[in-house]
DNA sequence: GAGCACTGC
C-alpha cells in the first residue's frame, strides 16, 4: 500500500515513529492554567499528590472549584477520597460525585472501595437506577449517576444529605449535567453562595466540584461567577498520565473513507509490530461494508504477517458479542476493532496502539419546529478527535490516523454542542416547573437551548395538560414530573383508571421505554426471527404485539434461552421487567388502580389514544400515512407489524416519529378516527378554533 | 418493501 496518501513530515502507516515529525507531541493538550494554584507549579508538572493541599485548600475556601483533569489523572477516584480524610464527610453528611453513566458509577466505586479498604456499599456506594448499593448509616463516599442526582433534587431540593457535589466528566455536557448545573446556579432552593446568598444561609458549608477533561472549564467558571467574582472560585488543572499519541493526518480528502479505513488498517498491520487497531465509524452499515473489505484482502495475506481478528462494536450488539471485544488476541494474531462512537467514551479496550478516526459521528438532532427527531452524520468536533487519538495511548504510546486533511482539523468545530440545544424538552421543562423555576425565559442555562425548543415544550405540555394557562403546573403535571417516563404515557397511566386497563398500560408503558425487543438478524436467521415475531402479533398493531411478547416472558420464567429461541433480547426484556415494577410503584402511590382490561382490546386502545392524541396518521393509497399535525408523509418503520399492512379503519397512533433517510413512524396501534377527535377537540377549541380533520 | 449514534430516570 501507498504512503503517498500521507502528508510529507507527518506519520503515514508503516513510517518510523523516531524519523517522523510530530504534529501533536501528545494529542491531549496540556491545559493552561486560571488558578490561585501556583503556574510554576502547574509548569513543573507536579503530579498530583502534590496538588492536594491546594486543592482541600480550594474546595475548603470558593463555593466552586472547576477541576480540569485529564484522563488517569485520578480525579474521579483520588479527589473524594482526600475530602473524605479531610473531613467534609462527617455529621452524617456524603460526598456524592455523579458520573454520566452508569457502567462507570459502578466500576469506579468498585475501585474506590477497594483502595478504601471495604466492602462495597459500606463506606464507598453508588447509586443508579433500579440499584442501591449504597448504606443509609455508613456511606460517606456515593458515586451516582447525574440523572439520580437530579431526579432527587425533585425529591429533596436543597440537597440536604450533601456537603460536596462534584460534578464530574462535566465536559461531557449530557442533558442532566446541563440540569444538574442549571438548577444549582438558578433553583431558588439551593444554595450557590456566589450567585445566590439568600440559599447560602440555608446551607453554607455546600460546596460543588465541577470536573471536566477539556478546557472549555473556564465557561463553567464564567457561568458561576457570571465572569465577574474571579476570587470567588477557581480552576485546578492535574495532570495526567497518558501515554504520547502522534497523529497523521491525509495529504488529500478521500471520497469513501470507509474503504480508505480498511486500506490504512492493511498497511498499519503489514507495517507496523504488534498493537490492536480501533477504527471509527459512523454506524452499523458503515462497521459492516469496512468488515466486508478488509475480509476480502484476507486471502493475500502474506504467509509471514500475523493474522488478522475482525470484529465489530456497536450498542445493537448482545452482550456476549460486546465481550468479544475485550478477548485479547490469540499469539500471532491482532485485534481489529470497527467501532461506532461508543468507543470514544462509554467502552474502553486496552491493547490499542493504533487508532483510524473517520472524522464522522451520528448524533441526534431536534427540530423544534416540526418537533421532529433526526439522526445525521456530522464531522466529530476536535474535542472528540482528540478523545478517540487519546483511545491509542492507554496502555502504551500509539498512532492515530485521521482521514482527513490537517486543514480539514483545523476547520472542525472545537466542541460538540451540548445535548440540551439537540433534544425535545418537554420532560425537561416539566421538572424544572416542578423545582418551582417557572419564569423559563429568565433561566439561565450553561448553554441556552434554541427558544423554539422551550416554546415547543410548554406548548406540548400546555396541550397534554401538564401545565395551565398561567403556564403553572397542574395537580397532574406535578404528580408527571416524578415519573421517570415521557408524558405522552403518564398521560395513559392516568388514563388506565378510566378505561380499566392499568395493567396492561403498565406493561405496554415499560415495553415502549426499553428499545431492540426483537433482535432480527440480516439474511436467512432474519426471515426466521420474523417468523419467530409473528407468534406474538396482535393485529391491532405493535403496542399489542409487546405486550403479548412481555406476557408471554413472564409465562414462560424470564428464561433467556426461551428469548433466544423466540428472537426477543433477555437484555431488552429483564429491563422491562425492572421498569414496570418502578412504574407499578408510582402508580400505587398515585392511586391508579391494576385493573386488567379482560382482553377487551378497544378499551386499551382507547386508552392508548388518551396519550397519543397528538400522534395521529391516516394511510393513503400508497401505502404511507400522512401525519394529523402538519399533513407530512410517513413511512412505518419495517420492524412494525404493520409495515405489510393497512390498518382497516384507515387510521392509527403512534409513539414516536424519527427522521432518517426519511421520516418514520415507529410502534404503530391502529384506531378509529373518532377517538382522536375526542382529545383534540379540548386542545384544538381552545386554542385555535381549528379541529382535527 | 427496508433499517437504530450514544446515554439516562
Amino acid at each position: 500500500m501507498s504512503l503517498q496518501f500521507w502528508k510529507p513530515g507527518t506519520i503515514g502507516p508503516g513510517s518510523s515513529l523516531d524519523r517522523a515529525t510530530e504534529t501533536e507531541e501528545n494529542v491531549i493538550p496540556s491545559a493552561p492554567l486560571v488558578t490561585n494554584l501556583s503556574i510554576d507549579a502547574a509548569r513543573q508538572r507536579l503530579p498530583i499528590f502534590k496538588h492536594r493541599e491546594k486543592l482541600l485548600y480550594c474546595v475548603e475556601k470558593h463555593g466552586v472549584t472547576i477541576v480540569v483533569g485529564q484522563t488517569g489523572c485520578g480525579k474521579t477516584t483520588q479527589l473524594p477520597q482526600y475530602l473524605y480524610e479531610a473531613g467534609w464527610s462527617t455529621n452524617g453528611n456524603l460526598i456524592v460525585c455523579t458520573q454520566p453513566r452508569r457502567v462507570a458509577a459502578t466500576s469506579v466505586a468498585g475501585r474506590v472501595s477497594t483502595e478504601v479498604g471495604t466492602i462495597l456499599g459500606d463506606e464507598v456506594g453508588y447509586t443508579i437506577r433500579f440499584e442501591d448499593v449504597s448504606s443509609k448509616e455508613r456511606t460517606r463516599i456515593l458515586y451516582m449517576t447525574d440523572g439520580m442526582l437530579f431526579r432527587e433534587t425533585l425529591v429533596d431540593p436543597l440537597l440536604s444529605r450533601y456537603s460536596v457535589i462534584m460534578i464530574d466528566e462535566a465536559h461531557e455536557r449530557s442533558v442532566y449535567t446541563d440540569l444538574m448545573l442549571g438548577i444549582l446556579k438558578n433553583s431558588p432552593f439551593t444554595f450557590m453562595p456566589i450567585v445566590c446568598n439568600r440559599i447560602r444561609r440555608k446551607r453554607p458549608s455546600l460546596r460543588l466540584i465541577v470536573s471536566s477533561a477539556t478546557l472549555d472549564a473556564t465557561s463553567f467558571l464564567d457561568y458561576f461567577t457570571s465572569g465577574n467574582a474571579p476570587d470567588e472560585a477557581t480552576i485546578v488543572s492535574l495532570e495526567g498520565r497518558m501515554f504520547p499519541v502522534q497523529v497523521a493526518y491525509l495529504q488529500e480528502p478521500v471520497p469513501d473513507y470507509v474503504r480508505k479505513a480498511a486500506e490504512v488498517v492493511w498497511s498499519i498491520h503489514l507495517q507496523n509490530g504488534s498493537g490492536d487497531i480501533l477504527v471509527f465509524m459512523t454506524g452499523r452499515e458503515e462497521i459492516d461494508r469496512c468488515l466486508e473489505e478488509l475480509s476480502e484482502m484476507l486471502p493475500s495475506l502474506p504467509r509471514y504477517a500475523m493474522r488478522l481478528r475482525l470484529l465489530a462494536l456497536h450498542a445493537g450488539l448482545s452482550t456476549n458479542e460486546q465481550l468479544a471485544v475485550f478477548e485479547p488476541a490469540e499469539r500471532g494474531s491482532r485485534k481489529v476493532i470497527i467501532s461506532t462512537n461508543i468507543a470514544e467514551a462509554s467502552v474502553t479496550i486496552d491493547g490499542i496502539k493504533f487508532v483510524v478516526d473517520s472524522g464522522f459521528v451520528k448524533i441526534r438532532t431536534y427540530n423544534p419546529t416540526s418537533s421532529l427527531s433526526s439522526l445525521v452524520t456530522v464531522p466529530v468536533s476536535q474535542a472528540s478527535a482528540t478523545q478517540r487519538a487519546g483511545r491509542a495511548g492507554r496502555t502504551s504510546s500509539g498512532i492515530c490516523y485521521r482521514l482527513y486533511t490537517e486543514s480539514a482539523f483545523q476547520t472542525l468545530p472545537l466542541t460538540t454542542p451540548p445535548e440540551i440545544t439537540r433534544v425535545d424538552l418537554t420532560t425537561p421543562i416539566l421538572q424544572l416547573k416542578s423545582l418551582g423555576i417557572d419564569d423559563l425565559m429568565k433561566f439561565e442555562w450553561v448553554t441556552s437551548p434554541p427558544a423554539e425548543s422551550v416554546l415547543r415544550a410548554l406548548e406540548g405540555l400546555y396541550a397534554a395538560g401538564m401545565i395551565g394557562e398561567d403556564g403553572r403546573l397542574t395537580v397532574v403535571g406535578e404528580k408527571v414530573a416524578e415519573c421517570p417516563v415521557d408524558v405522552n404515557i403518564a398521560r395513559m397511566l392516568f388514563m388506565s383508571k378510566e378505561y380499566k386497563c392499568g395493567e396492561e398500560i403498565l406493561t405496554i408503558a415499560a415495553m415502549t421505554a426499553v428499545q431492540d425487543v426483537f433482535i432480527i438478524p440480516e439474511g436467512a436467521a432474519g426471515a426466521l426471527a420474523e417468523l419467530e415475531r409473528r407468534k406474538f402479533t396482535a393485529e391491532e398493531g405493535d403496542h399489542l404485539t409487546l405486550l403479548n411478547a412481555y406476557n408471554a416472558f413472564i409465562r414462560y420464567g424470564r428464561s433467556s434461552s426461551w428469548c433466544k429461541s423466540h428472537a426477543l433480547s433477555f437484555r431488552a426484556m429483564s429491563r422491562a421487567v425492572s421498569i414496570r415494577s418502578q412504574l407499578k410503584k408510582y402508580m400505587q402511590r398515585f392511586g391508579l388502580p391494576l385493573e386488567s382490561c379482560e382482553g377487551d382490546a378497544k378499551r386499551l386502545r382507547k386508552c392508548l389514544v388518551s396519550g397519543y392524541w397528538r400522534n395521529g396518521a391516516r394511510w393513503v393509497a400508497d401505502g404511507t400515512y400522512r401525519s394529523v399535525r402538519g399533513n407530512t408523509t410517513l413511512y412505518v418503520h419495517p420492524h412494525s407489524v404493520l409495515f405489510t399492512r393497512k390498518p382497516r379503519s384507515g387510521w392509527v397512533v403512534f409513539h414516536e416519529m424519527e427522521e432518517t433517510k426519511k421520516t418514520q413512524i415507529r410502534i404503530l396501534t391502529e384506531i378509529e378516527p373518532d377517538w382522536l377527535l375526542e382529545y383534540g377537540h379540548k386542545y384544538y377549541d381552545k386554542r385555535t378554533g381549528a379541529s382535527v380533520q
